[in-house]
DNA sequence: GTAGCCTGTTTTTTT
DNA sequence: AACAGGCTAC
């Protein structure tokens, strides 16, 4: 035993000392999984490996700087590859580009490029979109690079009327990226993997040379990025693996879950280690993933136990709405920061998507409570930094068209849609990229005499920018807004809104160009920055430094853990998505992204449905979720509504009605009883929570329903509104004063010495005994003591 | 050719 | 609600 093992378990230190040969660890959450991995790596290079000999394989740049900094602690410097599949594939393409017909300096397409890209090509293709939508083809095609099939293959292929569209398609967009000298993301692996497969001398080489692979989430992994894992592990198979089937969540990425199954199969050398134990959660939460993920058909039973201390039982909520929701979200934080055990870094809201993060964020920034949004609006693809970034990219590399379309007439200098699409036309028809067919205006015949003009200055700018392509990034920058006068334009375009400022935005893009100028003094960082740029996401943009509220999608979430986590939204055609409900597979993916939020969580959790939601912005009725009723309800506490039905009653059975219109009318059930209720056809007995003796409350459809009573809410359910507190408190807040004598339960009595904020946000300091608190007094458990 | 208005649409998840 | 694409008035 040495330092670097003698604090693992068995288990644990088994996976860390085995070197040579496949290695697979199942690793379920919270097991110490990057633990292993980061004390594995330095293991090895104490064994005496290169540093060089390793790559380790992730899925996000976020996964890879985490382990980066835990290597670092055990092995302080050390040249090992780590980083997401995309930049490894990027960076092995630099190299040999020219091999798969691209140019050393080939641009990456994020979506949107993509995207635009793509709608070109369809155009270009001239097939009709009456039967599918550019979606769809981006979809098919995008589905058809992961699993590595070429136009040729796919052209030969019978599949879907819409699969036909995108095969014909897909030989033409694929042609404008080379032209473009471009990829999109899935090509950095498609483009990679036929590398390795077409050069066996490339692929001996590099198999040579990195001996030891290692590649993390791998149940995450699709068949290019096998394909590429395998190529590199023939010669040395010291391949190691880690994953966990029950988080596999990417599988509309083209994800395999085949690939972690049959590891033992690929290899059977293999050895396989499970880590099951948990050191992250209660049992309580680890108790309600378990139940939830049995539920899941396809897979291998695997034991979640912890030895952790008992914790507070987990809350399943019901709110009247989401904008309740995000209320009384924001107030249990308030409540649990007073109470003075929590801190906002230690809570998470995850939902399944973004859009729904939106009114959270409204609650939290009434109350004042400092919040950051893993991925909402990303810096990268706001509108003035994706000018600028156009501009960067087609100097980099002038074939950029995407980049040239985008830039030619921003700011707006004359050239519209007709002289563009002439010259896209000429470029088409003698197959050059979009500038060189502006170099030769000239010749383009149907172009007037003023569009030459101008499209000829546009040049003349071009060429003074792109003497600019060795500069520092800064200069670059600076050059560019004052040449193409960037500053006012936006001025004159922006409307009078206060909420995006786009000078403030271009500002904060110059000094990340300066930031990378520091971290890359050498060379010309041009094409670095653009591909650092190209392959962050904002899911790497989350800081564990702020001391925030973190907002973010459960399939951001994985790999990251909170002391204290809200689920939201856990209702029907949202989690389960309501395009995922249709097979058996996606459904148990969406259970086991709900799986994959669950366990995210150490100490405490809630998981949160309403019954109206308001979505593209309008309320809707919403469903519980079918996965609530797989939870172990009576070891969690259950808040409902009052007056709204118990879903989950012995009466319910596993399959709700298709048209569960019960629910659409919340307002209809009294707690009066039965009044203007009837049966309902094939729908569960439905039993309000508050009385679960009375006769079963459900009601026929057309039956008008009973005029809406003002909702009660029994009194654990009721989550007060700070408004609410305001209105109904005890104390009105107008009675504290500067002086006051005040009790608190735990701190004793005390003096108000200071006194901020209105309302909601009245904010006391006061001088116990002991301390010196402050507290927002529609809260604070607090007391006003009469002198 | 451009700005601004109007209308119809909406992949959820991400490299 | 947010946005892209189309249309109209300048």
């Amino acid at each position: 035993m040495d330092a670097i093992t003698k604090d693992l378990t068995v288990a644990q230190a088994e996976a860390v000392q085995h070197i040579d040969g496949p290695l697979l660890i199942i690793a379920g959450p919270g097991s110490g999984k990057t633990r292993v991995v980061t004390h594995r790596i330095a293991h090895m290079l104490q064994s005496g490996i290169r540093p060089w000999q390793i790559a380790a394989l992730t899925f996000t740049n976020k996964a890879a700087d985490e382990m980066r900094s835990r290597v670092d602690l055990l092995a302080p410097n050390q040249p090992v590859w780590m980083g997401t599949f995309h930049r490894f594939c990027a960076q092995q393409l630099r190299r040999y580009a020219p091999m798969v017909g691209l140019a050393e300096n080939y641009s990456i397409y994020d979506s949107s490029d993509s995207k635009s890209a793509m709608k070109r090509a369809i155009a270009a293709a001239g097939v009709s979109t009456s039967h599918t939508s550019p979606e769809q083809i981006t979809s098919a095609i995008s589905n058809a690079k992961n699993r590595l099939i070429t136009p040729e293959i796919m052209a030969q292929q019978t599949g879907r009327a819409g699969d036909t569209v995108a095969a014909k398609v897909y030989p033409v967009y694929q042609q404008q990226l080379l032209t473009a000298n471009a990829v999109d993301f899935d090509d950095l692996l498609f483009h990679f993997a036929r590398l390795l497969r077409e050069n066996p001398e490339v692929r001996s080489n590099l198999d040579e040379k990195l001996k030891y692979i290692m590649v993390d989430e791998y149940q995450d992994t699709n068949l290019a990025q096998y394909a590429i894992v395998r190529a590199l592990s023939v010669d040395h198979p010291n391949l190691a693996v880690t994953g966990d089937p029950d988080q596999s969540v990417y599988g509309w990425r083209g994800a395999d879950l085949n690939n972690i199954l049959d590891f033992e199969k690929d290899y059977p050398s293999v050895k396989t280690v499970r880590l099951e134990q948990n050191y992250r959660s209660t049992p309580e939460i680890l108790r309600v993933a378990d139940q939830l993920i049995r539920h899941n058909r396809r897979r291998k039973q695997k034991k979640l136990f912890t030895d952790n201390p008992t914790g507070e039982a987990v809350t399943l909520r019901q709110y009247e709405s989401g904008y309740k929701e995000a209320d009384g979200i924001a107030d249990e934080i308030d409540n649990q920061m007073i109470a003075g055990n929590a801190e906002p870094r230690d809570f998470a809201i995850m939902c399944r998507m973004n859009a729904l993060t939106r009114s959270i964020e409204h609650a939290l920034r009434n109350r004042g409570i400092p919040y950051q949004i893993v991925n909402g609006l990303e810096f990268y693809q706001r509108k003035e930094i994706k000018d600028l970034l156009a501009y960067l990219h087609l100097i980099n590399n002038p074939r950029h068209d995407v980049a040239l379309h985008r830039v030619i007439n921003t700011p707006t200098r004359g050239i519209g849609a007709k002289t563009l699409e002439r010259i896209q036309r000429f470029a088409d028809d003698h197959r050059i990229p979009m500038l060189e067919a502006t170099r030769r205006v000239d010749e383009i015949d149907s172009l007037s005499k003023r569009a030459k003009t101008l499209v000829t200055s546009f040049v003349r700018l071009y060429d003074r920018l792109a003497v600019k392509a060795t500069a520092t990034l800064e200069d670059m920058l600076r050059f560019l807004i004052e040449e193409i006068k960037f500053v006012a334009y936006l001025e004159r375009t922006t409307p009078e809104q206060q909420d995006n400022n786009p000078i403030a935005n271009v500002d904060e893009f110059i000094s990340a160009a300066v930031e990378f100028d520091q971290m890359h003094p050498e060379d010309g960082s041009l094409e670095a920055f653009l591909e650092q740029v190209a392959l962050v996401s904002d899911t790497d943009a989350f800081e564990d430094s702020n001391n925030r509220v973190t907002l973010m999608t459960m399939h951001a979430a994985k790999g990251l853990e909170f002391p204290r986590v809200f689920i939201i939204a856990v209702e029907d055609n949202l989690l389960p998505h309501r395009r995922s409900k249709e097979d058996e597979t996606q459904l148990e993916e969406e259970r086991r992204l709900l799986f994959v939020g669950v366990t995210r969580a150490e100490q405490w959790l809630q998981i949160s449905y309403a019954k109206l939601r308001s979505f593209r912005g309008e309320n809707q009725p919403a469903i519980p979720s079918m996965f609530l009723g797989e939870l172990p309800r009576d070891e969690m506490q259950v808040v409902e509504v009052k007056g709204s039905r118990n879903f989950f009653d012995d009466a319910y059975d596993d399959e709700y009605p298709d048209s569960w219109d019960l629910v659409q009318e919340p307002a209809a059930v009294t707690d009066t009883g039965p009044a203007g209720q009837t049966e309902v056809a094939d729908g569960p007995r439905i039993i309000p929570m508050t009385d679960q003796s009375a006769i079963p409350d459900v009601y026929h459809d057309d039956v008008p329903p009973p005029k809406k009573k003002k909702p009660k809410v029994s009194i654990q359910a009721e989550l007060k509104t700070a408004s609410d507190l305001l209105q109904s408190g005890a104390t009105p807040l107008g009675a504290y004063r500067e002086g006051s004598t005040v009790r608190h339960d735990e701190y004793g009595e005390g003096t108000i010495i200071a006194l901020t904020g209105k309302g909601p946000k009245r904010t006391a300091k006061i001088q116990f005994e002991e301390t010196e608190e402050t507290f927002r007094l529609a809260f604070a458990k607090i007391e006003l003591v009469e002198r």
